[in-house]
RNA sequence: GCCCGAGUGGCGGAACUGGUAUACGCGCACGACUUAAAAUCGUGUCUCGCAAGGGAUGUGGGUUCGAUUCCCACCUCGGGCACCA
């Protein structure tokens, strides 16, 4: 009996893929019309970055899921593209290089040898013959290369931005790098520095990268995820003038409709109006104050959670609104930022919760406009008006509030009553919750929002309509006085808890009222069925929300304006491992980029990788490479001494693996025709924002230079979860639970651990690691290699039926990366054939390639050892056949009130009346039915018949 | 606070479009083989109950003949964003 030897089996056949190239894609042919005959197929992952931990084995799972898909793929008769490179600029390296002083060169270059024999040894499909690398001087000539194309479009440029400063190592922080505010490395607090950067205008795409996502098959998430991140928003733009003044601040606003509710405009502390209005600021130097301490305040201290807004009147100036055309005060406030909008807003406290809060604080005037309305307007007859007050108690606690149940109907309201003469709303409330409920209270909180609504009082026949302003009171006694008798008989008193309350029946206009006098803030909208109108809105009193938005647009003569929040991209770093950005500085004639002819400007070697004392890159210590002759004047320059972020290389390096080794362009057309798009790109979570937004840009600007021929660089987009060490946390070094797949490649074989690896769990979840568990797949793939011992002549009905059955499954499976359940429909099929006699050679070889995309090197030694010439890799992937799939008998349930009673088989061509009557002739149907007469049955076909009774 | 994802046996998880909840695997128990152990194979394994039967898919409601699946409210965990007007 042969042994099952995973070791000689895998590396076997790993040297045979390897020599013959089995897995190389075919280019189309230069200079010739023909192409490869076979359609393309592009798939794709993300290449790591080859860090000296090496590999652990949340690294393949995604290789392996791709793996799969490709080799199906080749089977389906494509050619295929599956390549591997490494994205190796970054800051681990430099960091390991400041330590020892290695060259990142060499170790980068051994790390993704050691990177590279891990991943071979698991039996992957990848074509290396494709392998590139970010910081080979042939890859990053072509990154550069195209840094210049967006520098000649104007879509590169230097701007002084805020960068993130540790005063202790003197040096620039990329957001990544910064803990809690604090350095990561030494733990000293993060200051922010202006400093000229080099930046790519990333939002002259931002509609684009927005709009285009309808066309791509993107996992919705990842689409909102995207959608989110660039965070499109419409609305409009709106001038306001100042009182006696020419300048007018421009504000944005989503709410154009709420215009005349606007108390007051605030200005972002950075706002440059401030400085020009100046002279006329009566309390200039309290103003300056403040926008002196808000520069001062760090990101982390200005936009801290408890914060309390702050913020200064900038008195002697006034602006007018367009709307009411009343004059309102101006402000300046660190919640207004400088960088979205106009950096100014109109501030309409009633119906936006920040305005709110803020008015508050500084007694500013809230102005209700827009109006909530209940119910259907009574338009024939005169209705009877009331207003009303609806009085929310709440317990000392603050737990549960006062609410009457009804005793009529099936519902609950808060305290609603009228307010009777020249009453307060505050006064009105008191009096009523004292009697309809006996307790004593103080009304603590007007809300300055009313609800109004519309309804029949059957009992009087007549229409009402009430303006109802929520209030809230608090107990001035806890017990109550005794209620009177009528009061008692139309409702009952009770404490309910807060969370209950929004769950149990209630009118919308009271849930609303009740949600206004909880929260104490402005209305900004209601889930429920109310119709929002204007007030106190002039000439447009009475029109709905939606439709005044684009009539008080006109009427103050703004223009609907979209904004993003998409920022440009800071694309430089004062780091020695990436790329340098192919400028220099010249004396005379300013920025000129290095001609084309002169890329790739390469790295020079340098003996120390400390960063300079002015946050420069070390590469500024190096003037043998600094110093320079300018390409246009001949005279001197230096270089630019920034480098690229990593996000570089990776931006466009699917393009380079279609034509690895061209020289004379980033990639040839033909080849890129024939190959991109690429067709499925499978990812992490974690690149589902930055990664993948950048690089769709960089693919649009290539696109609109015509150097690629599609608009968008991925069809499909689809992600992966995390490997987690074994408890569910998250698998890292200084934990010590990193499973290197080393070991389980030696211990189980390659194909165990693939197998193990799609079993545990949804791809598209995190699982935790078990190496307990990993055993269950080393079980399955020794009982694949005994079932060569069951091959014979004929294969039983049933299993040809099964097998059929898993053929579709895992074809299906695939498709929708299920490869857990894959697999399982999988193990039941090989235990089936295990219990059987024999198996029929061709249905064997069937079961073979379903199996060969998991574990590629058992099912190539199964295939070789039945005298296949061929590999296995170039067979072709097996076909269902139907006729095998339809079921002649079929198991029918029978319920009785929706509980399982009984089963029978019948015959699939059996009608209807036929399984009826054996239904109701089953002994245990009929002892269950006892003398209880069927009100109705309910019969699903091929599945269940119900009996109501 | 907002957005996204998830919650099912001792554990990882399965269940098509609303139709037999717990497939498959791990673990555990028992049995076979063995002098013995490991490995392997076989049987059993949600829970209460002697049984008939009842109860279970985070919690509480709802819709339905029927809900893990749909709706409402809430709780817990994971991830992302963070005053974006």
């Amino acid at each position: 009996m042969r042994l099952y030897d995973h070791k000689k089996i895998e590396k076997k056949w790993q040297n045979i893929w390897e020599k013959k190239g089995i897995y190389h894609a075919i280019d189309p042919v230069k200079g010739g019309a023909s192409k490869p005959k076979k359609p393309k197929y592009y798939s794709l992952i993300e290449f790591p970055y080859p860090s000296g931990d090496g590999l652990h084995v949340g690294h393949p799972r995604p290789y392996i899921g791709m793996d799969i898909i490709s080799r199906k793929r080749r089977l389906q008769g494509f050619n295929v593209l599956y390549p591997i490179g490494w994205d190796a600029f970054g800051l681990p390296t430099e960091n390991f290089a400041i330590k020892t002083g290695k060259d990142p060169r060499f170790v980068t270059k051994k790390n993704s040898e050691n990177f590279k024999q891990q991943i071979q040894s698991l039996g992957i499909s990848f074509d290396w013959s494709r392998e590139i690398n970010t910081t080979d001087p042939k890859y990053y000539k072509w990154t550069q290369w195209i840094f210049l194309q967006f520098l000649k479009k104007g879509l590169a440029y230097k701007a002084k931005m805020n960068i993130n400063w540790c005063p202790k190592d003197k040096i620039g922080l990329a957001n990544e790098e910064v803990i809690g505010g604090c350095c990561e490395r030494c733990g000293a607090q993060v200051e922010k520095r202006e400093k000229e950067q080099w930046v790519l205008a990333i939002t002259k795409y931002a509609e684009r990268l927005d709009k285009d996502l309808d066309g791509v098959d993107y996992l919705p998430q990842i689409k909102l995820a995207q959608r989110n991140w660039i965070g499109k928003s419409e609305g409009a733009e709106i001038e306001f003038k100042i009182t006696d003044y020419e300048l007018k601040i421009k504000v944005f606003t989503t709410r154009p409709d709420t215009i005349f509710g606007a108390t007051y405009v605030v200005l972002a502390p950075e706002h440059q109006l401030i400085n020009d209005l100046k002279s006329r600021i009566s309390n200039w130097t309290e103003a300056e104050d403040y926008i002196k301490k808000t520069k001062q305040e760090t990101e982390i201290e200005r936009t801290a959670e408890n914060k309390t807004k702050t913020g200064v009147e900038l008195k002697g100036v006034k602006a007018i609104n367009p709307g009411s055309k009343e004059e309102i005060p101006i402000w300046i406030a660190d919640y207004v930022l400088a960088n979205y909008g106009t950096g100014a807003i109109m501030a309409v406290p009633a119906h936006d919760e920040r305005d709110f809060e803020f008015a508050k604080k500084y007694n500013l005037e809230i102005k209700q406009v827009i109006q909530p309305i209940f119910g259907i307007e009574n338009k024939r007859k005169e209705a009877v008006h009331r207003n009303t007050i609806t009085g929310i108690v709440k317990s000392r606690d603050g737990k549960k509030i006062l609410m009457l149940k009804w005793k009529d109907y099936d519902w609950l309201s808060g305290v609603i009553g009228g307010i009777e003469g020249d009453e307060s709303p505050e006064q009105a409330a008191e009096r009523e919750v004292l009697e309809e409920t006996g307790y004593k209270t103080k009304a603590i909180f007007v809300s300055p929002i009313k609800v109004e609504s519309h309804f029949f009082a059957e009992h009087k026949n007549e229409w009402r309509s009430r303006i109802d302003t929520p209030v809230v009171l608090e107990l001035v006694d806890e017990k109550p006085e005794i209620i009177s008798e009528k009061e008692q008989a139309k409702h009952e008193v009770r404490w309910v808890d807060i969370k209950e309350v929004f769950a149990s029946t209630m009118f919308g206009n009271n849930k609303l009222a009740i949600e206004l006098a909880l929260s104490r803030s402005a209305y900004t909208g209601f889930n429920g069925d109310q119709r929002d109108s204007l007030i106190n809105s002039g000439r447009f009193d009475g029109m709905d929300s939606q439709k005044a938005k684009k009539e008080i647009i006109k009427f103050v003569e703004g223009k609907e304006k979209t904004t993003f929040k998409l920022r440009d991209w800071i694309f430089s770093r004062q780091r020695y491992w990436g790329e340098p950005i192919p400028v220099v500085r010249c004396e005379k004639c300013g920025l000129v980029p290095v001609p084309e002819k002169d890329l790739p400007v390469e790295l020079p070697k340098v003996k120390n990788y400390q960063p300079t004392d002015s946050g420069e890159s070390p590469l500024a210590n190096i003037s043998k490479w600094v110093n320079t002759k300018c390409p246009k004047c001949k005279g001197n320059a230096k270089r630019e001494t920034d480098t690229m972020p990593n996000w570089a290389g990776s931006s466009w390096y699917y393009l380079r693996y279609t034509d690895p080794k061209n020289s004379k362009e980033f990639a040839g057309k033909k080849n890129l025709k024939y190959w991109t798009p690429v067709d499925w790109y499978n990812g992490g979570n974690e690149h589902t924002t930055l990664h993948l937004l950048y690089s769709r840009f960089w693919h649009k600007f290539l696109y609109d230079l015509k150097l690629v021929p599609t608009s968008e660089p991925y069809m499909k987009r689809t992600s992966h979860g995390m490997i987690l060490g074994e408890g569910g946390v998250k698998m890292s070094k200084s934990l010590g639970n990193v499973i290197n797949p080393d070991e389980m490649v030696k211990i189980y074989g390659a194909d165990t651990l693939r197998i193990y690896e799609m079993f545990m769990g949804p791809f598209d979840q995190s699982v935790a690691w078990s190496t307990e568990s990993i055993i269950g797949a080393r079980r399955f793939i020794e009982k694949i290699w005994r079932l060569q011992f069951k091959v014979g002549k004929t294969s039983d009905s049933g299993i040809k039926k099964i097998l059929n059955k898993t053929i579709k499954k895992v074809s299906e499976d695939i498709e929708n990366m299920n490869f857990n359940t894959a697999i399982s429909s999988m193990m039941i099929l090989a235990t089936e054939i295990e219990n059987e006699k024999s198996v029929s050679r061709e249905d064997y070889k069937k079961f073979l390639q379903i199996l060969s995309p998991f574990a590629p090197h058992i099912t190539e030694e199964l295939w070789s050892l039945l005298g296949e010439k061929k590999s296995i890799n170039l067979s072709t992937w097996p076909k269902v056949d139907e006729t095998f799939l339809k079921d002649e008998e079929i198991k029918i349930v029978i319920q009785i009130n929706g509980k399982v009673r009984a089963q029978i088989i019948v015959k699939a061509s059996d009608p209807e009346e036929k399984i009826k009557e054996r239904v109701f002739s089953d002994p245990s149907v009929l002892k269950h039915l006892g003398n209880k007469g069927i009100k109705r049955t309910i019969y699903i076909k091929n599945r269940l018949i119900n009996l109501v009774v």
